[in-house]
DNA sequence: AATGTCTCCAACCGCTGTAAT
DNA sequence: CATTACAGCGGTTGGAGACAT
């Protein structure tokens, strides 16, 4: 009876080799008829998940480096909480990844740094408190500005986060340019750069 | 050693956008 | 044009392990 009923949790071996072995034949699409087809008892949109920040090839699993925080700290500046557009910019990490890392490390910073500063100027902190009071990006004002044509300059006035504090709160001394420098170091130096423009 | 608390991350959920019919 | 199905996204949850007491 119970048998049709769908799996959740954590995934075993066997489900991974069924759903890339499936995936291989089927490709990565149709992913409820997918799931069917592999006879997995799970969804298509846990099939997908999984696939997507697990199975895929050429992910990265090991730790996030400074450089990529690096990255990920000035693409969250500029793009907001758009993880999937951030994860473009990270081969081999997914949104997931990025999103979770964002969440436990770099938001520890970003509270640390504001309550460090907090002390030293109370009536700048009071305005930037009123800032993240509106908790999330508000959508016309994330598209707005960034449909900007591509001209990044409009990013420091993106004084937004999600329900965090916003990174601009804790690096206030970072311009564009001077953060988009330190990413090429990072990354150009060593081919590793996607962004765009190159 | 036992127990409680915290942190991290994989997975789920609900919503939105888009393509197909 | 309306409806439906699917894919993708961002936010949230829950479990496992690490750490503190």
């Amino acid at each position: 009876m119970h048998q049709d009923e769908l799996r959740r949790g954590q995934w075993l071996e066997e489900e991974d080799e069924s759903l890339v072995m499936i995936i291989a034949m089927l490709g990565e699409r149709r992913w409820d008829a997918l799931a069917k087809a592999s006879g997995l008892r799970r969804s298509g949109k846990s099939c997908r998940l999984r696939w997507l920040n697990y199975l895929r090839p050429n992910l990265k699993h090991g730790h996030i480096t400074a450089g990529e925080e690096h990255l990920i700290i000035q693409l969250q500046k500029q793009f907001g909480n758009k993880w999937s557009k951030i994860a473009e910019q990270l081969p081999g990490r997914t949104d997931n990844e990025i999103k979770n890392y964002w969440k436990s490390h770099l938001r520890k910073k970003a509270l640390t740094y504001k309550q460090e500063s907090f002390g030293s100027n109370t009536s700048n902190s009071e305005q930037q408190s009123s800032t993240l009071k509106s908790d999330t990006v508000p959508s016309s004002h994330s598209d707005d500005s960034f449909s900007g044509k591509g001209d990044c300059s409009s990013a420091d006035s993106l004084a937004y986060s999600s329900n965090d504090t916003t990174l601009l709160d804790w690096i206030p001394s970072w311009s564009y340019e001077q953060s988009r420098m330190e990413h090429h170091m990072y990354f150009c130096s060593s081919n590793l750069c996607f962004c765009y423009p190159p």
